[in-house]
DNA sequence: AGATACATGTAACCTGTTACATGATTAA
DNA sequence: TTAATCATGTAACAGGTTACATGTATCT
């Protein structure tokens, strides 16, 4: 599966919510509360501002006093990308966007919030019938259970845990509908 | 986070189970039973296995009638690689092998499998501790919730699917001490 | 003034993906 | 006997990680 390019956009939320940020206190959410599901380094982050620049997404603006800092805005541009980002459909290959994409959705009456989920949704409910059917598929004489224990093991794993997780996704739908 | 090579073990593991193979099959492996946890093409398998055979865990066998086909066996020093990887102790940084281990360990008598487990089961709880912590230091104000709506959400979800996870993972323990 | 930490930047490397390419076998 | 498919192989590219490097500010 190809790896989507999910950094700028990152970047572009971050600066949404700050206001403005430097390049190293957008490193430091990635060791802080972003870390917890996206993960990457300064070593990133600079060449992709960088580009951000060009691209005309974001201001650079020299701190005035300290001169090695600097400062970046979100530009009109940047924001509509971003907006376009999160209002792109989910995929399965895009699996962990999810989260990212609902760490950008601050408030409980956005708009895109109920169709992200139930796109989330959508997508668990095509995955835990595409799992029921290879478990029935693979095991269902029960000598290959026995025969291949673990794989068994995992199946039933994934199962379970698709299940919690529409079972989750379907009460926050509803919670957030009430 | 570095990402631990582990192709070759998958090879090696697949070559344990199914004694001899080409490495068409071993590429068709990965659209059917391992595809659903680790995806690669036979752009990787050749020159891996071209590697695994310049290392001596395996050996090459051109097919005797079919000129296109080269047959892989295991070798002993293979087959120690593939045992010392499943007894290598699972860290955090390697989420995604644990599905791959239990795949290869095929018998619910093997000795590894509820040392696996009992490790995963331990990371787990680490993970669902670490995820309550931040519940706590980052959400204890009410207030702070509503302004972070999705954030609280995925943290919520993540707290949700650590506590599903460690009960499987209990019960699964449980069910095998049985 | 010298040492340490801060903020930014770049280079080398490694892994995995996509695309391209070739000889052997099978099908029309 | 040409076309299509199979089995193998390599090259080009993209993304991210580690390591290296530089100027600035702060601390002692």
């Amino acid at each position: 599966m190809p790896k989507k390019r999910v950094l700028p956009y990152i970047i572009l939320g971050l600066l949404k919510n700050n206001g403005e940020m430097t390049g190293a206190e957008i490193t430091a959410e990635f060791e802080n509360e972003i870390g917890e599901f996206w993960q990457t380094t300064h070593s990133q982050i600079y060449p992709e501002l960088k580009r951000m620049v060009a691209d005309e997404w974001v201001l650079l603006e020299p701190d005035a006093v300290d001169k090695k800092k600097k400062w970046y805005h979100l530009l009109p541009s940047g924001q509509a990308a971003l907006a376009q980002w999160l209002a792109t459909p989910l995929t399965t290959t895009t699996d962990d966007e999810f989260p990212l994409r609902l760490f950008f959705l601050q408030h409980r009456d956005e708009p895109l919030l109920q169709s992200l989920i139930t796109q989330e949704l959508t997508l668990h409910r095509d995955k835990l019938e595409h799992l029921n059917q290879r478990l029935t598929t693979l095991f269902s004489n029960p000598q290959t259970q026995i025969d291949n224990y673990g794989h068994h093991l995992i199946l039933k794993r994934a199962i379970e845990r698709e299940t919690n997780n529409i079972h989750w996704l379907e009460s926050t739908l509803q919670e957030l509908q009430a």
